[in-house]
DNA sequence: CTGAAAGCGCTAACAC
DNA sequence: GTGTTAGCGCTTTCAG
């Protein structure tokens, strides 16, 4: 166990000069600088990190809050943090939720044990007020949804403005009947774009061409299965990822489903399944989401950031 | 600054005692285990991590090295990982390296620091040699690659065996000229493939059928048109992800390219969307090499754990 | 059952 | 420039 203070003993050396060479402090003779390095590779000395931690009172990482991974759309986020993070030195810890409350929890109380210096919540189910008890001082959270918060930091997509942008397209397409394909409905997200969509006039909606629980490819099938057996159909629908879109899209090619003369399909994401599927996609620059969130997180005073979505017209309105 | 010493003060006891209830131990009377639960609550006292790290040794948390995040079969790596941890009360710290040394390398000074407690290796780039430097006693290092090593564990699809058997399937079909896709040449899982490749008998490869950098949808596609630019094409294609091949597949259709009559495809991976678009593929157990990843990690013993896979007949060849 | 005290390994204020 | 030393907050013998 090669210790700091070993270190310095055989240097000949205090250890706060071996600390001070090992943090690249200045105020060393230069002589001392060159003992001190050449007995830490004799002795193959590494620092602990977590006296490191300990003693500093911060970890130089950052928790990261998502319910799934093998979602695109969380990925990119993941992708986008980690590339900030690594610019700026920082380590990522991940929280996997599943959407299951104590596993979220346990990266609030991550948070409250100084094991992070700060968390970027992808997505949560936890209630505000409680997450917010696990407050520290300095320890910043950022989410992505769209709040407003004296204490918290976001960064969002404002899917209640596209969602509406989504309609509006439609409608000047000509669509009036128009069905949904959503993730989950509860969510700062998710209820966003469900007030957008409830509350926009001149197209008829129902509720049982709302289709929840979609995420993946297979859950697209499903729901063109279910709108076929529908006996009054919308026209229409608007998908909340690419991916199920996709899965819509190819289970119609197989069902002899004409895309969009029998239904149009209007999605979110823009990834790179649209483009090459043709699937007419408004972006939400989840990438940029997660390096912002990122960005957020590291610098003072900024506490709120929109990023903005782009439509893709291709194949399937 | 509320620490043990201050609820021990306020409780009324010693911080040995504070310690035990905070861990569960045995032998502390039920009245003062009470107040001293009491005088946590009260106080909004909560455990410093890096201190407990630093006095026990060990952080229960493994870092997870891997090149991409928004790759699907590093998604479900990582996913299969994250199952399992949570099962075990263990964190996850992520090295996100884009194949950049440094950033690997970073993810070993971790363990030296003691920062994880092991390491899960997705896929690496630097020479293993190098990497050993850096194995500290008992902290466990898993590698997802064929590897016979005392020190090392190592989870693994045999490559080798599974290129084989995709071209002596393609053979079996009839098919004599065979190119690849693969991600990359070096690391000894793409290795393995290729020297599979190159060794096999009875087919006829050339190198301008080799593709390499075939990460992503888009790279497919670039490769459909490579292809067609050829003067002496390939019948078929290996291609090493589903999502490549999904590129190649439906660029084939914008250029009016039968598959597999003009260009037979056979794919690894078998995620949905080899389902969703007919692909034929082989199913590369991406979340179960993740669990079993991290299952090695934990368990003392098993130092050597091979996956199999399956074929996927469906429409591509 | 309980407490005192010796670490765990490092940083940084302070004195020289 | 350099060394001494008091923390950082917790765990864990060891003695009682």
């Amino acid at each position: 166990m090669t210790n700091i203070r070993k270190v310095a003993e055989t240097a000949g050396v205090s250890v706060s000069t071996v600390s001070r060479v090992l943090n690249g402090h200045p105020y060393v003779r230069e002589d001392k600088r060159r003992i001190v390095l050449e007995t830490i590779k004799a002795l193959n000395y590494t620092q602990n990190a977590n006296a490191v931690h300990l003693s500093r009172g911060k970890t130089n990482s950052v928790g990261v809050v998502l319910p799934y991974l093998n979602l695109p759309y969380y990925g990119e986020i993941l992708q986008g943090i980690a590339e900030e993070a690594l610019k700026a030195g920082y380590h990522l810890r991940l929280y996997q939720t599943n959407y299951d409350s104590p596993a979220e929890l346990d990266a609030f109380a991550a948070l409250r044990m100084k094991e992070v210096d700060g968390l970027i919540v992808a997505s949560r189910t936890n209630d505000l007020e409680e997450l917010k008890g696990f407050m520290e001082g300095d320890r910043p959270i950022v989410l992505c949804e769209n709040l407003e918060s004296e204490s918290l930091r976001s960064v969002y997509i404002d899917h209640y403005q596209a969602m509406g942008r989504a309609l509006s397209y439609l409608q000047e397409k000509g669509y009036r009947k128009i069905g949904l394909c959503i993730h989950r409905l509860s969510g700062k997200n998710s209820e966003d774009r469900m007030r957008a969509f409830r509350e926009y006039r001149g197209i008829e909606i129902r509720n049982e061409w709302i289709f929840t629980g979609c995420y993946h490819m297979e859950d697209g099938c499903r729901v063109l299965r279910e709108w076929m057996n529908l006996k009054e159909r919308p026209e229409t629908l608007v998908v909340t990822s690419d991916q199920v879109a996709a899965g819509l899209l190819s289970e119609a090619g197989r069902r002899g489903v004409s895309i969009p003369q029998d239904l149009a399909l209007l999605s979110f994401d823009n990834h790179p399944i649209s483009e090459l599927m043709g699937i007419t996609s408004i972006e939400v620059p989840s990438r940029s989401l997660g390096r912002e969130a990122f960005r957020m997180f590291l610098e003072e005073g900024r506490h709120r950031s929109v990023l903005q979505t782009t439509l893709f017209e291709r194949d399937t309105v």
